[in-house]
DNA sequence: ACATTAAGTGATT
DNA sequence: AATCACTTAATGT
């Protein structure tokens, strides 16, 4: 298993130099991701901006895309792959496991982090291999005002990531370690789009702050009602 | 064959 | 439900 650390690039802090304006010419790969990826993002005008503006950037799996304390310079438009997003607990040291962003998603917390140009306060990493467009924060701040769309865009984004928020409070209040190990299963083989999970129980308790022979326990519990198939390093979520 | 790492189990708090 | 101590099983060298 790879460490996080062995991976980082900081690709946020690549390509920052570089604001071009209006000169720019229109990337038409882009402007056909767009168009593909993100059908709600309708106005001709901001797509085109959009084609100028955005860079199309690759993330390898595994690597943080984004730190606590790090400036966001960026937002991302994800394109294909997935990228996990976490928060340290208060006490330090454990992680828990808050979401997954997907295809034709965004970061809702970079919004807010860069409206106030303000550090960041979770932790992203890809999944897998991720493909987004990166967008310089100013124009992100313009648009909100010059484009009804991607208002209603970065709207729906807060919206559709508070509902996976509450859940997440809910389940830890509840103490319901069930629920939560099913939620995060579901939500991993979504993400990435397949009915196998690789990794091993340690990492999923990290995840979820838990302990190795707990999610042990439950994942037997879930084998033997039929819902899953354990292998070693191996999970498979039966329909 | 041996060492290492992942997973399973029972007892204890 | 977390932690400990220990066993069993799978994999890599």
């Amino acid at each position: 298993m790879k460490h996080l650390a062995d991976c980082f690039i900081p690709i946020y802090l690549v390509n920052v130099n570089e604001i071009k304006n209006d000169m720019e010419p229109i990337n038409s790969e882009l402007h056909k991701l767009v168009r593909s990826h993100f059908p709600s993002l309708n106005e001709p005008k901001l797509v085109e901006e959009i084609s100028k503006a955005g860079q199309l950037m690759h993330a390898k799996a595994g690597t943080v895309m984004m730190d606590y304390g790090r400036y966001i310079t960026m937002v991302p438009l994800v394109i294909s792959g997935s990228i996990k997003v976490v928060r340290e607990g208060n006490d330090g040291g454990h992680e828990i496991f808050l979401y997954f962003l997907k295809g034709g998603e965004t970061c809702s917390m970079s919004f807010s982090c860069c409206m106030a140009s303000k550090k960041s306060d979770i932790r992203t990493i890809a999944e897998d291999d991720v493909t987004f467009i990166g967008l310089p924060i100013k124009l992100v701040d313009e648009w909100m005002m010059k484009y009804k769309s991607w208002n209603r865009f970065v709207m729906s984004a807060y919206d559709n990531r508070m509902l996976d928020l509450v859940e997440v409070i809910d389940n830890i209040v509840f103490n319901n370690m069930e629920e939560r190990l099913k939620n995060y299963l579901i939500a991993r083989s979504e993400a990435l789009n397949s009915k196998i999970l690789l990794g091993t129980h340690q990492q999923i308790a990290l995840d979820l702050n838990s302990s190795r022979e707990g999610v042990s326990r439950i994942l037997k519990k879930f084998e033997k009602s039929g819902a899953i198939i354990l292998g070693r390093n191996r999970i498979e979520l039966n329909t």
